[in-house]
RNA sequence: GCGCGGUUAGCUCAGUGGUAGAGCGUCACAUUGACAUUGUGAAGGCCACAGGUUCAAUCCCUGUACCGCGCACCA
């Protein structure tokens, strides 16, 4: 029996030794507590499949925040008895990471990717990947995150790279994969394809003219791009423009700045009359929607930009860059006198999210995941669509969540998640950066072999790679052993519940419900609950070029994780950003003080003999433990509606005002003066209180309560105690 | 253009159909044997604005303003 405790809570002994504690214990394994009869074998499953930090070495309280939003659930589950996994992995985060490594590259070597060739530079990534996953892995387990460790996933292991294959195969069998020569998102700076949502828009100013391609063509048109013109086949007008009716149809051969062009005048309704002239000059191969209005009016395409963003037309513009030949051209134009007007308009400029290169739009042949068309649904699990069925993917992602089969929590991102579904176009899932999983196909001639490496001599692997996000939508079950039959995919999946942040709900979450849809013909998970950003306290968010960031583990040490997941979670309602203020922090550490001194003033007075004291627990003349019951299921209902800010302040202030401040001021006279009999008595109400506080403290702060659950029950472990 | 949030004490934010809460900060007093202090108490808000529904609205509905965000457009 331990009759004592150290004036000082010293935070960092005791997280560090807490920590080693539960995970030598091996219960965050659930195999482990049912071994161990700490749960029960057929008790409900509860997952947790961790959204896996990218390997760029990166730290914030992102994270910390993220951490401590599933560790609550995680081991408030865990202590209701059921039978609770939570996977931890890393991902290795393919463009993020290697746009990372290729800037450290240049900056310290002077050298790209090329210089060094595909197997020097992929040994460069890895080591890097190597190294933040380390440094990554060491910070969750500082904020205390009850992850099972011996699950441990990476988005680029052997395992993972089995379910990309044979994700991609399947996907391809079902007809859900082609490859296609499309327009696509080129990024010129860091040499590959991107999807739609990989981009970022900027507001830049931009000119923009209006100009006819020659003095005898009857249409002048408005453009910001004037370099992409020697690339027009088509004028496309509304249908109902009154003013260009008379010249639908026609077809003009053009001297456009010493470039022929055949220019046919089409209508479509895509076009606003009030835009501009009301016209618009058709470039097919260097823009999206002209791509598709080329495709609708059997427009030719003719290339004139190449993957460097510079011209490839014959004549003067050869090899300019864009933004020169712009220049020449308008110029140009101004000689000929065909330039009408010159204006300054506020333009989005479409850039890559990871390397911030200015978006050309290309024709390029890439693989693509089809979301329009119908394919037969196979061993389906989900309501209301029966295995055989034909459906579309966006169908299948509606009603999934339309169905309420997944919950999408706060509920204004389900309007969110739908509205996105809406506009979705093709997936673009192939890129040409070299970090990883290898597209899974290889040519010979004409032949084409999906799958593993083919036998026989001649094949040619696909030099492309995944997006990060195909390999990452595979995540709630290739962690759980996919595409085998494994006891933990039985066992575990669908998940339980998904924690990521709400800016990754397009990007991930949905590419998660499109891939288990039609894989596994099963939801991923069954409620996601989304979290806010983490800002500073001036509300900017957390980056390396405002240098506001904060070490999680600097602040762990000062102020400890308990404190630092109080500070993250009291306040903050679901879906909402975080200001950090640490201030904040460190009420919360000296809330983990006033905790310990309770503690300890409770210890200091425990009788020499304890035994059948605790009558005034069960006489409860007072009705504190009722109250603190109730209380219970208030915090109880709190955490299963996912209302940790609320939870979070009603213990803190129980706790303090409470318990500290009311009741263990009202025992202190007994205490001091009382017969054997009360002091005992008032240590058994005391000591009631404690401990079942701790109880319902614990998924928050973690570390203080299981110190102290030690000290009073010594062999007893908090962490699974009997919520 | 379409859509989604927000607007509550000096600051950061909770919250509810019945005339408002927390933390921090401020002020006063007390306290140095559970407490890196802590305790007791105080000041401080026409809950953005205008209509409506209701016996009753900060909370529901409509509109306005400002702030933030997403999507689309961006010729």
């Amino acid at each position: 029996m331990i009759d004592r405790m150290e004036s000082r809570y010293d935070i960092k002994e005791v997280e560090a030794r807490i920590y080693k504690m539960w995970e030598e214990s091996g219960l965050f394994n659930p195999d482990v507590c049912v071994e161990k009869g700490v749960t029960k074998k057929d008790a409900e499953a509860f997952s947790v499949v961790l959204p896996p930090p990218n390997v760029t070495g990166t730290l914030h309280l992102g994270h910390a925040y993220e951490d401590t939003f599933q560790d609550i659930i995680v081991r408030f589950e865990r202590m209701r008895g059921k039978k609770t996994l939570w996977v931890p992995g890393t991902d290795h985060a393919a463009i993020a990471t290697q746009a990372k490594v290729e800037k450290e590259l240049q900056k310290k070597e002077k050298k790209s990717r090329f210089d060094l060739g595909r197997e020097e530079f992929l040994k460069r990534v890895n080591a890097f990947a190597k190294e933040s996953h380390d440094t990554i892995v060491r910070q969750v387990r500082r904020m205390g995150a009850s992850l099972d460790w011996s699950r441990e996933a990476y988005t680029l292991d052997e395992k993972r790279n089995r379910a990309v294959v044979a994700a991609f195969a399947k996907m391809h069998e079902l007809g859900l994969i082609y490859r296609g020569n499309r327009v696509v998102n080129w990024d010129p700076k860091g040499q590959t394809v991107i999807s739609d949502d990989e981009i970022v828009y900027e507001e830049r100013k931009a000119k923009f003219y209006t100009f006819r391609y020659s003095k005898d063509f009857p249409i002048a048109i408005s453009t910001t791009r004037l370099e992409t013109k020697v690339g027009d086949t088509a004028v496309a007008v509304h249908p109902s423009d009154p003013r260009y009716k008379k010249f639908v149809g026609k077809e003009y051969d053009v001297d456009f700045c010493g470039t022929p062009l055949h220019i046919k005048v089409i209508a479509d309704e895509a076009v606003e009359k009030e835009f501009g002239t009301g016209a618009l000059g058709v470039t097919p191969a260097h823009s999206m929607i002209d791509w598709e209005m080329a495709q609708k009016h059997k427009l030719p395409l003719i290339q004139v930009i190449d993957e460097h963003a510079r011209m490839t037309i014959a004549g003067p513009l050869k090899g300019m860059k864009t933004t020169e030949a712009r220049e020449w051209v308008a110029e140009e134009l101004r000689k000929r006198g065909l330039l009408e007007k010159e204006e300054e308009i506020p333009q989005n400029v479409s850039t890559s999210e990871r390397t911030g290169g200015i978006i050309e739009p290309l024709p390029k042949l890439q693989w693509f995941v089809n979301v329009d068309s119908k394919f037969e649904i196979q061993n389906s699990k989900l309501q209301g669509i029966k295995s055989g069925a034909k459906i579309t993917l966006k169908e299948l992602m509606r009603k999934v969540v339309e169905s309420g089969q997944i919950k999408i929590m706060p509920e204004r991102f389900e309007k969110v998640y739908l509205h996105w579904i809406d506009n979705l176009r093709d997936w673009c899932i192939s890129r040409q950066i070299w970090f990883g999983h290898r597209i899974p196909v290889w040519y010979k001639g004409g032949e084409i072999h999906v799958g593993g490496a083919p036998q026989g001599n001649g094949w040619e692997e696909d030099p492309d790679t995944f997006d990060t996000w195909f390999s990452s939508g595979t995540w709630t079950f290739s962690t759980l052993g996919w595409p085998d039959e494994t006891p933990d995919l039985k066992a575990f999946h669908p998940t339980s519940f998904m924690g990521p942040g709400y800016e990754i709900l397009f990007l991930w979450v949905a590419r998660m419900i499109l891939m288990s849809t039609s894989l596994l013909g099963d939801i991923p998970f069954r409620t996601v609950a989304l979290h806010g950003i983490v800002r500073d306290s001036k509300g900017q968010k957390f980056s390396k070029s405002a240098g506001n960031g904060i070490d999680p583990l600097l602040l762990a040490d000062q102020y400890g994780a308990d404190a630092i997941r109080m500070a993250l979670i009291a306040g903050t309602a679901l879906g909402n950003d975080v200001k950090f203020d640490e201030q904040k922090v460190k009420g919360y550490r000296n809330f983990s003080t006033k905790i310990w001194n309770i503690a300890r003033f409770v210890l200091l007075n425990r009788p020499a003999d304890v035994r059948g004291s605790n009558k005034s627990v069960e006489a409860d003349p007072r009705g504190y433990v009722a109250a603190l019951q109730e209380l219970k299921k208030e915090v109880t209902a709190h955490i299963e509606h996912f209302e940790f800010h609320l939870a979070a302040e009603k213990l803190y202030h129980y706790i303090w005002h409470t318990l500290a401040d009311k009741i263990v001021e009202e025992e202190k006279a007994k205490l001091k003066d009382g017969s054997e009999e009360e002091k005992a008595a008032s240590y058994a109400l005391l000591e009631h209180l404690l401990l079942e506080s701790l109880t319902m403290l614990h998924p928050f702060m973690p570390f203080v309560t299981e110190e102290i659950y030690g000290i009073f029950t010594p062999g007893k472990m908090l962490m699974v105690e009997r919520w």
